[in-house]
DNA sequence: GCGGACTGCTTACCT
DNA sequence: ACAGGTAAGCAGTCCGCG
């Protein structure tokens, strides 16, 4: 085991005047606790010299320390230590000159944070070979990139073809935080578990089941040696447990003299006048600030929620404050941006007179972190589309509060029938502490599956907690790369190389605009199809990664022998002789996945705490692989290189038309697909279990009996179809009746055919069910007929992707509906549901409060009906306009 | 000046 | 700031039309 050193600072947090606070109690496993006094370090938590077994969060740089700070939670004191980086560390780059060429450099030398210079050898695989490379290391990580001019980075290149003329100068690793290079440089593993002894850190190894070791060794067995090393990597970091997260919800209220408009936290003009602390640990409080001619209300709290008041703002900052010196974790909806910011920008207040060291709240200038614990703000969190889509299966469409806490928690806010300033206490006190309890609850429901999910995703990604959930999956699979090409002394590259040498693609696409030919879909056979099995790839991508050697230094080698080892469709090929890093990890994290994580979350055999845990890191890896394939198109990625997603793409098509060839050569009948699955129209088991083993020997790729239907339905559209289980219930994909921006009365209409579509269990009960459907399609056309409706039923729920004022180049609807409800002063953000109705005047749309029965435009809401129920009637043959009795004359008039 | 054919924009969805 | 493919509706444009 590695013992870094380090410099031991100082003690533990303290609050001199003008905060009381307790003394801080000392535990036992802290041996020396030097107190500060320094008014400067007042707050500042600090370093013991032993600590026990402790997780690591955080790490950030310390810039007045010069040194990486990372962030200890123990978890039986429920506190934050702080342990500091030493000098054996230091911040640098890596350059192609020799130190006697960059000496030559005047504003290289005469730095302030220059230090010295260190031979290297890295190993190059955009090359494929070892290379000669000098460190330039600094003394300070701004030296090498900060925002003032003429850091080291910029130095190199802008300066040393003014001393020798054209030659080609580079450097590389110069755009890495420092807290992450020190992490890969140290082989630290954030979310994992250490302890300081004597003022080092130290990793503590949890105690591990024989069994759990054994078993995953023996199912990867057949694997390669270095797979099977990295899936039991993974494995240590993934079945260490979790401990148990202290920490406060935070949400405050503030008050605005204009009733829509929200306070803006730059200027922070305005007083805070409620602020909610809900604790993990049971502490609920509200803090009020008592104001003039405001009412105490009558409205009844709940008994262990404490209400506080306080005369002026000062002292209610000061306690919000003190629990944020407090509590290792603080949680926030929109804290980034709003509650911890405006706290922070209060405090610069000159009348509410704050010193600096008293304020927790370290502002950047698009996050806002804690200069003690650790800031979650699970509006970023949530807002993540891989998050959203692959971890909670779009659970929830708008991030606002309101809608995540009813699609996870079934928790709304409390709707507000008067403004702001009209509030009693009470009524002010509900409505933040439903805030905050909303909030926390976001984190607390199902065993705390938010927050093991952040860990788990922590120790995939080796990113500091705060980092993760802030960052999009493409910066988490960044940076576990990274750490991987550190570990194995190779040189990581930059994006303009591989992009000189890998950029271009072969396919032409079948979207306008974009990069390379994607996936296949099988043109489906319309009609009813009884018996459906649907077949497919498990994890399709992240497979072909892994057989077909994927990756950036793979992908159209340097090497003349590998050139004939093509890729289908493409004129791309891939090595043959190196392994890629990218299909080394991504293939163990994806078998990891898919034979150890997935079947152990639903094994019955296990305990259900077991179960939970196990589903959170599957869910985790799946959020990470369904990206994997993605991030190689994505130009924001570090090692973006659009031949690998292109090949990917390509093997992908061939893979499942070399399935669908074989599946009809053993006689099945495919009647539809799409990427990664085949649907196959009563197929016997022996045709099944024929086809799977083809695919295993054939392709080398798992090919799974994914779903049974008792019969399903397609029209001629792709990617539109339903299938009816055996229990009678509905897979819906694609159908408009569907969509979650339908008017209800539509989806009524769709909702009341498929549950009659969901009682027939033979071709012969079809005959009956198809004259039902009719009926129902009658009833509703004449109820819209007779305008039996409420607007509300008809409203249509779009989201704005943009401001009103973004749209320059069309105007739809629900924007025009948006600009009439600014006329009203509403105030309208991106992401806000538009809710309107069709009406026949004018702009034909209105929003949807602000309609009355008679204007509504029956003949669109008709129209709509027919192509929602085309898409399934088709199917059955049936047709709208015979059922509603419209002849093709009336269609006319 | 109007309608049809067309393209492009936008959203929601599938894998 | 993961990708491409598909459906649907509407907005805007162009062209023909005595």
């Amino acid at each position: 085991m590695k013992e870094l050193n380090k410099m031991a600072v100082a003690s533990f947090q303290v609050f001199l005047s003008p905060v009381k606070r307790e003394e801080v109690e000392e535990t036992p496993f802290l041996s020396s606790i030097k107190l500060s006094s320094k008014s400067k370090a007042n707050f500042r938590p600090v370093v013991p010299q032993n600590l026990s077994s402790s997780y690591f969060v955080s790490a950030t740089y310390d810039g007045e320390k010069r040194a990486v700070c990372i962030k200890l939670y123990e978890p039986k004191s429920a506190k934050i230590y702080f342990w500091y980086s030493g000098t054996e560390h230091r911040p640098y780059c890596l350059s192609n000159l020799p130190p006697q060429e960059l000496e030559k450099l005047d504003r290289l030398m005469s730095h302030p944070g220059f230090d010295h210079f260190e031979t290297v050898r890295r190993y190059d695989l955009l090359l494929d070979r070892e290379v000669n490379l000098t460190k330039v290391v600094a003394k300070d990580p701004l030296a090498i990139g900060g925002r003032a001019k003429g850091c080291i980075r910029d130095v190199i290149p802008e300066d040393y073809p003014k001393v020798a003329g054209n030659q080609k100068v580079k450097v590389w690793e110069a755009f890495i935080k420092y807290y992450q290079c020190y992490i890969y440089d140290q082989d630290l593993a954030p979310g994992m578990i250490y302890r300081v002894a004597n003022g080092g850190l130290v990793p503590v190894e949890y105690e591990r089941s024989e069994d759990v070791v054994n078993e995953i060794r023996q199912l990867f067995q057949n694997e390669s040696k270095e797979l099977l090393h990295h899936i039991e990597n993974w494995a240590r970091l993934l079945e260490c447990p979790v401990p148990d997260f202290r920490r406060v919800a935070l949400d405050i209220e503030v008050f605005s003299p204009v009733a829509t408009r929200v306070p803006d936290p730059a200027e922070a003009a305005y007083p805070v006048i409620c602020a909610s602390l809900l604790g993990s640990d049971g502490r609920k409080r509200v803090l009020l600030l008592k104001r003039e001619g405001v009412e105490y209300g009558a409205e009844k709290l709940p008994p262990d929620v404490k209400i506080e008041f306080y005369n002026s703002e000062r002292e209610l900052l000061l306690k919000v404050f003190e629990a944020l010196w407090d509590y290792p974790f603080v949680i926030t909806f929109n804290g980034d941006d709003f509650d911890l910011r405006y706290l922070w920008r209060r405090a610069q207040n000159p009348e509410l007179n704050f010193r600096r060291s008293e304020v927790p709240i370290e502002a950047g200038r698009r996050v806002c972190l804690l200069a003690h614990g650790i800031h979650l703000d699970l509006y970023k969190f949530f807002f993540n589309r891989s998050i959203q889509v692959y971890a909670f299966s779009q659970k929830y469409r708008g991030v606002t509060l309101d809608e995540l806490g009813e699609a996870l928690i079934g928790k709304t806010k409390i709707e507000l029938k008067k403004t702001f300033q009209e509030l009693t206490y009470t009524e002010l006190a509900q409505y933040c502490l439903r805030d905050a309890e909303i909030t926390l609850g976001l984190t607390t429901f199902d065993n705390d599956l938010v927050m093991k999910l952040i860990l788990a995703l922590t120790r995939i990604s080796r990113m500091p907690m705060e980092d993760v959930t802030r960052q999009g999956v493409s910066r988490w699979i960044k940076s576990f790369l990274q750490y991987e090409h550190r570990r194995r002394n190779m040189l990581i590259p930059n994006a303009e190389d591989i992009l000189a040498l890998k950029g271009r693609t072969t396919t032409k696409a079948i979207i306008k605009g974009k990069k390379y030919k994607g996936a296949i879909v099988v043109e489906p056979k319309p009609g009813v199809h009884f018996n459906v099995a649907v077949m497919d790839f498990s994890s399709l991508y992240p497979s072909i990664i892994k057989v077909h050697n994927l990756g950036y230094q793979t992908i159209l080698c340097p090497h003349q022998e590998c050139k004939v080892n093509k890729v289908p469709e493409t004129d791309n090929w891939v090595c043959t002789k190196r392994k890629a890093l990218e299909s080394l990890l991504i293939g163990s994290l994806r078998d990891l996945r898919v034979e150890w994580y997935k079947p152990r979350s639903r094994d019955e055999t296990l305990s259900s705490e077991m179960r939970s845990w196990y589903n959170v890191i599957q869910s985790a890896l799946k959020v990470i692989l369904n990206a994997s394939y993605g991030v190689f198109g994505a130009e924001a990625f570090d090692l973006y290189c659009p031949p690998v997603a292109e090949a990917t793409a390509a093997i992908g098509r061939h893979a499942i038309t070399q399935t669908i060839k074989s599946a009809q050569e053993l006689g099945i009948n495919v009647i539809y697909g799409d990427t990664d699955s085949i649907f196959l129209r009563s197929p016997s088991p022996e045709q099944v279990d024929s086809l799977m083993k083809w695919s295993e020997r054939d392709l080398g790729m798992d090919l799974d009996l994914d779903k049974a239907y008792r019969y399903s339905v397609f029209s001629s559209r792709k990617k539109n179809y339903l299938g009816v289980f055996p229990d009678g219930s509905v897979d819906i994909k694609g159908l408009t009746g569907k969509k979650s921006h339908v008017p209800v009365f539509l989806k009524k209409a769709f909702l009341e055919m498929v549950n009659r579509l969901g009682k027939v269990e033979s071709p012969a009960e079809f005959q009956e069910a198809k004259r039902e459907i009719q009926r129902i399609v009658r009833d509703y056309y004449l109820k819209l007929k007779r305008r039996e409706f409420e607007p509300e039923e008809l409203a249509f729920e779009v989201v704005l992707g943009k401001m009103p004022g973004g749209y320059v180049k069309t105007t739809p609807q629900h924007v025009k509906a948006a600009r009439l409800l600014q006329d009203k002063g509403k105030d309208i953000k991106v992401g806000d549901s538009i809710r309107f109705v069709k009406v026949v005047k004018d702009p034909h749309v209105k929003p949807v409060d602000l309609v009355s029965k008679s204007e509504v435009d029956v003949d669109k809401y008709i129209a709509y009906l027919q192509s929602t129920f085309d898409q399934v009637l088709d199917a059955l043959g049936l047709n709208f306009d015979e059922i509603i009795g419209r002849t093709s004359l009336d269609r006319f008039m």
